[in-house]
DNA sequence: ACCTGAACACCGTTCAAGT
DNA sequence: ACCTGAACACCGTTCAAGT
């Protein structure tokens, strides 16, 4: 249903304003990349785009389908990323995963919005197209290659969620020890530097789909 | 700072409706899990208890104190959970992270709310602190199990936040094929029944977490 | 002391009107 | 045809007042 939005609206008026779909997404992006998702609402989007705020009921029919479009759009881009090489499997997924976590790293508020928007525009379907592709010649069955994926890309996803978010480590260090005593958390307290680190370390993401595909491999064999 | 609340309120008032501070957190829980985070308001929580909505200002200084004191409290339950066991490594760890996912996943919303929400508390560092002396026990480096730690933890939470949510697995078919076309996207269509199963999937968890732990296990190798 | 209604500055969206 | 202000039903929170 809410992917109807495009046979709804299909096409952009003749605006006095300068106006399109595509102007509007991009203001919207940009927005949601500044402020947050949180801060988002069709009066401040209006407001970046000098126009009222009505006027964009003209283009979109709701919050919620404007979103889904930018949510859209932004996955799209993934397209080029997933359309890569040859070599062996793990290498190769490796590489999509890669540019997955980096796709959505670029727009945390996308990541956010997933949450309750799954994604299906045929743009966004190519990452899974050629995951898919690439575990079955690696010997996964349909099923196993569709279960592993679906372990791949949630990582990739909690990973871009709930990963770094900037702070420093200096501050990541001071939350976790004010918190912690060493007669109920001594291996905590004993590690809080290393935890700090961790928090705000962009490998995690590197570390963990290593071991996700040498599990793999593994399960091949 | 965030954190302050127990002590900027420390007590509970000699209420005349009966009223405390973990009664309005259970009511706050419960609104949540059956409303969702969007329908979650002060209006509506005070509704909800039959007071006035000013009442529980009273209690809790604003709307993100009560959303963090909530997140907090349904936290600190997982502490039994983390008081487990002897054995191998890899069981003793398997068998906390799916702890940490059934208690994540019995309240979504609060998996939702984490995402800003960075979680310190003493009853919620009892899983790190129990995970990191497995680790370390295994034989990781402080930071090499600090970094190990998050990764599986971010699995956990991308599963809890992104995983299968109640949608049927006839839905999921549905909407995945209704997106695809043979010429652009040969594999999905040739997988469209696995793919929708794979995403109403909950052991997809245990698969990728013992994905996870093999790989663990050949890096200490 | 505990509790609360009115008011303010927000929000998404309907509707009727302006060009 | 494209664009928009007013109005409605929401929201979190301040403030002054009620018991």
């Amino acid at each position: 249903m809410r992917r109807s939005t495009a046979t709804v609206f299909p096409h952009t008026p003749a605006s006095r304003l300068g106006l399109s779909r595509e102007r509007i997404l991009e203001a919207g992006l940009e927005v949601l990349d500044r402020e947050g998702l949180a801060a988002f609402s069709m009066r401040r989007l209006a407001e970046e785009l000098g126009i009222g705020t009505m006027t964009l009921y003209g283009y979109f029919p709701s919050k919620d389908l404007l979103l889904d479009a930018i949510v859209d759009a932004s996955a799209t881009k993934l397209v080029s990323a997933a359309t890569a090489t040859s070599g062996p499997w793990k290498q190769r997924l490796r590489e999509l995963m890669l540019s997955v976590r980096q796709a959505l790293g670029e727009h945390p508020a996308i990541a956010e919005l997933r949450r309750t928007r799954p994604l299906l525009s045929p743009g966004a379907l190519e990452v899974p197209e050629a995951a898919m592709s690439i575990l079955i010649e690696a010997g996964f069955t349909k099923a196993d290659a569709a279960r592993t994926y679906r372990a791949l890309y949630l990582f990739a996803l909690g990973f871009a969620a709930y990963g770094p978010r900037g702070r420093s480590e200096d501050t990541a260090t001071f939350e976790v020890q004010s918190a912690l005593s060493a007669e109920t958390h001594p291996v905590l307290v004993d590690t809080a530097r290393e935890s700090a680190a961790a928090m705000a370390d962009e490998t995690v993401f590197e570390l963990g789909l290593d071991y996700l595909l040498d599990g793999m491999e593994r399960a091949l064999a």
